[in-house]
DNA sequence: CGACTAAGTCAACAACCGTTGACTTCCACG
DNA sequence: CGTGGAAGTCAACGGTTGTTGACTTAGTCG
């Protein structure tokens, strides 16, 4: 223990814990309450922690639910993925970011009623989903990725959102069965 | 004018008259703000009218919003109407409730960051949705129908509140071509 | 005309929000 | 030991919100 540049203490070091705590608070209430009926008192209640303290992190409730809204979806390589696996393999991307990961819900709720955040969800689908379908779609590519998009984000809604009961209480597999045929045929058929 | 009774005078008639003037600015605000941060004081302000009188008219926000928000989706009756057919006669449907109407959007908006607006919805899928499709469905008819409202509500989503370009962009025709078979396999299909 | 009543206004309330700046606590290090 | 600085608390601010109750206005009818 010759450093103690660069070391940090053990205050420091329940600093960034008590930051990431907040930050894992903000991303529940966020997720659950949409971004204006979640506050700055709550998250801090959450923690166990002064408000004071979360402005003193994030700056603002707006720098916050930035930071919260943050992520990557990591979507596979579909390069050597053959047709028929399509679904299999996208699916379970998606069970996870939204209902392990849970940053994707803040953002979906808030793009709904704030055209920033709208952008920042159209951002995310151009970058990240566009570009990984784009390897297994023959032609027209963008309209076969929105449309992929557009059944996924309204399942997410119909189960996590509105909590539509026959959505929301079937299971992963009997989910994939229904929707998985419908991602297949958007990416890989021609429509009549 | 023998009968007073029932007859009601320039005020009474100017009384309805804001109150529907209310309704309307109510649901602009909701539609385009969402609940949460649509205000009375806002509302209001838009008929140039104190906020007072809006729950003098309608008791609180959240009736306010519960009678801006209800309406009727005019589902056809699809008795008749051939598996082939059905997309034909459900797209026009869709298109006419979310373009000309334009009383579902401030639902769809709100219902993403508030719980009455979310349960607001339910009840109209409950109501109207799923009772129009069960008459074509053989089995499972409530898991058919969410499903079915999954995809309508995420091209909703996606065309209408985010904008995805290519979504956005296509026509009637076009889009019917693709989304017309999807609502064809949950209807009537069996999944693998 | 004068009383009645509906339509609408006014000011104010209690509660809650995000945010601020000064204060306290307490550990590490010279 | 004691001092500096980081971690966190405290009380309070200015503003906004939904909602209330008393007040004013104005048309109607006996």
């Amino acid at each position: 223990m010759t450093y103690t540049l660069g070391m940090p203490d053990r205050r420091a070091r329940s600093a960034v814990a008590t930051r990431a705590a907040i930050l894992d608070a903000a991303r529940a209430r966020f997720g659950t309450d949409g971004y204006e009926r979640t506050t700055m008192r709550a998250v801090a209640s959450d923690v166990g922690v002064d408000p004071a303290l979360v402005v003193r992190y994030f700056g603002n409730k707006e720098s916050l639910f930035a930071e919260a809204a943050e992520f990557d979806l990591h979507l596979p390589d579909l390069h050597d993925v053959p047709a028929k696996d399509l679904a299999a393999v996208l699916m379970p991307r998606f069970f996870a970011v939204w209902e392990n990961d849970g940053a994707f819900l803040p953002l979906l709720r808030a793009a709904a009623s704030s055209p920033r955040a709208a952008e920042a969800m159209l951002q995310v689908f151009a970058r990240q989903v566009a570009p990984a379908l784009a390897v297994v779609t023959a032609d027209r590519p963008d309209e076969r990725a929105a449309l992929v998009g557009s059944q996924v984000l309204g399942l997410a809604f119909s189960r996590y959102v509105l909590r539509v009961p026959p959505v929301a209480n079937m299971t992963h597999e009997q989910l994939m069965r229904w929707v998985g045929p419908v991602l297949e045929y958007y990416l890989t058929t021609e429509p009549r």
